[in-house]
RNA sequence: GGAACGGUGGCAGAGCGGACAAAUGCACUCGCCUUGAAAGCGAGAGGCUCGAAAGGGCCCGGGGGUUCGAAUCCCUCCCGUUCCGCCA
């Protein structure tokens, strides 16, 4: 959520931000917050001037009783019922007002960071580093992945849709394996900086408001409803809650966690894309690595991120470029975004393996996660202040999964296991049928 | 799932219709004392929000109700603990 008060003291400059992300309905439920904003201020001042009368006259009535003049309580009791049913009309139009507002704020996306790519979409997005190519690709290289790795028997596809629906999948074997030593990895890298969490997999709607994906992006989750639940797209959604309406002290940040967890999403917009092989699908895994910091920690620390994402891939040896986010690709809640894409030879495809983004306050305002700023001599400040957040992916298992099966297939149809991953892989060093 | 008991500040814990933003203890901040520290003494200190300020409003798990007035009474939901049942 952005700060309703940086609509109330700077329209103009946030329309102009926002207007970088190149969707009118943007402005216009700008527009509607403004005016709920500033009707709803002019009613909760009466409000208060009649809930401040009330008050003071309650604090008579009970001095009157005590001194045993009932009659003059009387009086001023029928008063305040007055007053009273005044009161109670206006606050039942303060909540409602204030209800719409806060509506209308939690679709209205973050501010894009000014240093951002202008862009209109996902056409525009600079490469930034890379790409990182070999000179040409062997033929044996240009084989599909799902061709290979159903072949090798450590893709079964077509059972998985039988066990549970389209857009599931399943390993076998030496491919069961491997996504789990990418797993391990990704976890074994990052724990030099980062908590370790198993975190639930299922989370309350609160919960899934706080990141972003509700109330704009229902359509895209897998929901529980018998239970109010709803199943985690990402290890972001849990890890980003666990200090939600807490506030922190500001020398436990950054705070840094990492966790795998399995992901879920409906895919309800890319029905029919990228339905061979691994892709894309309603679950997967992932490692997440995520940093709750002051706004001052924040740009290193998305750089450290980055790093680290691209430091993984790098050491299992695949092509990859890194792209920066323009302002109208970015997501809802994003300031700063880059993507790592690896090149998948067999599908002639750059994969997104990895997405790391800076969030400024926006999901902390949602989720209600404060610290206590320290002034220059290190004191604590008066008041408090959002955390920011940033958080991206460690590693997501399935395409770099499939970046593995097609860059490492040699010309027999095995695949080679790459060096880094071999200590998780029980001795496997190539995956043969 | 059934039963009982609970949910108050950073923590522990009192209050159970009127002077309660809330006792007390611990923790915390500042000062005094001390070579330094501890102990002791004194003072201070919650969060949110409107306002230029003065000042106002809200917050005792969430929501609703009763009342001139609710942390305190009533309803409801959520969460926790213990026991029983079920269970990896």
């Amino acid at each position: 959520m952005i700060d309703v008060r940086l609509i109330r003291t700077d329209l103009d400059g946030v329309r102009a931000a926002l207007s970088r992300r190149h969707d009118t309905s943007i402005l216009e439920s700008l527009d509607r917050a403004s005016s709920l904003d500033g009707r709803l201020r002019e009613i909760t001042a009466e409000r208060d001037e009649l809930r401040a009368r009330v008050n003071a006259i309650s604090k008579e009535v009970g001095t009157l009783r005590r001194d045993g003049r009932a009659d003059d309580a009387e009086l001023l009791q029928a008063e305040s019922r007055e007053i009273g049913e005044v009161e109670r009309r206006l606050a039942g139009e303060h909540d409602q007002l204030n209800e719409q507002l806060r509506q209308e704020l939690l679709v209205i996306p973050n501010l894009p960071y000014e240093g951002a790519p202008d862009g209109v979409g996902d056409a525009d997005n600079p490469v930034v580093k890379g790409p990182f190519l070999p000179d040409s690709f062997p033929d044996h290289q240009r084989v599909p992945h799902w061709e290979t790795a159903t072949a090798l028997g450590i893709l079964d596809n077509e059972r998985a849709t039988k066990i549970a629906q389209s857009m599931f999948t399943m390993q076998r074997g030496a491919g069961a394996t491997l996504a789990r030593a990418l797993c391990q990895l990704a976890l074994d890298r990052n724990a030099d900086a980062h908590e370790e969490i198993r975190p639930p997999s299922l989370v309350s709607t609160a919960t899934l408001t706080a990141t972003g994906q509700l109330p704009k992006f229902a359509d895209d989750a897998f929901a529980i409803e018998r239970d109010d639940l709803w199943c985690i797209p990402t290890a972001e959604v849990p890890l980003t809650s666990i200090y939600a309406g807490e506030i922190l002290a500001a020398a436990d940040l950054p705070k840094r966690f990492m966790a795998y967890s399995p992901s879920y999403r409906r895919e309800a917009g890319s029905a029919g894309r990228d339905t061979r092989g691994m892709l894309r699908a309603h679950e997967f895994d992932k490692v997440e690595i995520l940093a709750l910091a002051t706004p001052e920690q924040a740009p290193a620390l998305l750089d450290d991120m980055v790093a680290r994402s691209e430091g993984t891939i790098r050491a299992l040896g695949l092509p990859y470029r890194i792209i920066e986010i323009c302002t109208g690709d970015m997501g809802q809640s994003h300031h700063r975004s880059f993507d790592i894409e690896v090149y998948a030879p067999g599908a002639d495809q750059w994969l997104e393996v990895s997405s790391v983004s800076w969030f400024s306050d926006y999901q902390a305002r949602r989720a209600d996660i404060r610290y206590r700023p320290l002034d220059a001599d290190g004191k604590p400040q008066k008041g408090t202040a959002f955390v920011h957040t940033l958080n991206g992916s460690a590693l997501a298992v399935p395409r770099v999964w499939a970046g593995i099966i097609e860059n490492y297939r040699n010309e027999d149809g095995s695949v080679t296991v790459p060096e880094v991953l071999r200590p998780y892989m029980r001795g496997i060093e190539v995956i043969e049928n």
